[in-house]
DNA sequence: CCGATGTCAGTGAGACTGAAATCT
DNA sequence: CAGATTTCAGTCCCACTGACATCG
């Protein structure tokens, strides 16, 4: 990202707030993606396999819907599969409704491991949440999703730019 | 990232707000990075590419400190730098203190596109933030900054880890 | 002479496209 | 037979390593 400068000089006490603010988004991102590249690198996969592994830790999935979510085709579905599966991490299995497609789930395995890395984690985490008063957590749920969705519109509004 | 489930089902009211918040999180950095797609597709580059513009467009810089915080080898920077200028975006100059480095800064032309892309996004998120007050701004730096020592913990963790 | 900076050549991982096989 | 799902073969983009020239 981006982080366009001069837009507010921190003349005030509350511009310095904002500042800080602004500064800290980025280095929490950073921070997220430290314990994603950690945890790749502990798994022996990319980062490509672990968000896929992300995405099936909610549940089983088809390598369709798979490569739609993560943005991939087809074909480098099939080989984020093959690699996961030969890692012992995933496993592929009949679809019980369409003999054409395939079911993909977690090993236990890796449902195990997932628990050991990200567990300490989030226990961790709801401590932090918990040191704040639901006006403060409300708070900050309606910013994250403000931010979110104005992010979303804008990311429109570059995409349907026409390119000089 | 991966995100474990279960750690916490939503039974009171405050937590279904926290479970709202942990899923607004991953909401929030998935914005962020349609934004960069598109940004990127916009300026006709890739996402490294796009990484590098960010970085210069704090100030000009030099190839090897580029790769450093980009965390690529130098022979890659290079190939990088050979795009961004091929494409008009960036700029090789001699440093004027040492006559092996160089010093790469933006062009006019980068200027004027990263601020018609991104402006826009930080001028209504300086909006944003105004609905809220000093206590909350606090309340939610102090959750940012917990949280981002917390995974670079945690990371640092897993890094450690030995290899099974 | 030693260390640092930037570039070049060759290699490998990972994602894409398009064709083929299987099944609804 | 038309359409969907998965896989395979070939290609391309991008990052890495190691060697080299230049300079402090």
């Amino acid at each position: 990202m981006v982080y366009p400068r001069g837009v507010s000089r921190p003349s005030s006490p509350r511009d310095a707030l904002v500042a800080d603010l602004l500064a800290a988004m980025p280095r929490f991102q950073e921070a997220t993606d430290a314990v994603d590249e950690a945890a790749a690198r502990a798994l022996g996969i990319n980062r490509t396999d672990l968000r896929c592994l992300g995405l099936l830790d909610h549940g089983p999935s088809s390598p369709s819907a798979l490569a739609e979510q993560l943005q991939l085709s087809r074909g480098a579905m099939t080989t984020v599969l093959d690699r996961l599966e030969a890692a012992g991490w995933a496993r592929r299995g009949p679809d019980p409704d369409d003999r054409r497609a395939l079911r993909i789930e977690l090993t236990d395995a890796a449902r195990t491991r997932i628990g050991a890395l990200w567990g300490p984690i989030a226990m961790e985490g709801a401590g932090l949440l918990d040191e704040h008063g639901d006006a403060e957590l409300r708070a900050m749920l309606r910013f994250l999703r403000d931010a979110t969705a104005l992010q979303l519109r804008h990311a429109k509004r570059i995409a349907d730019e026409p390119l000089p």
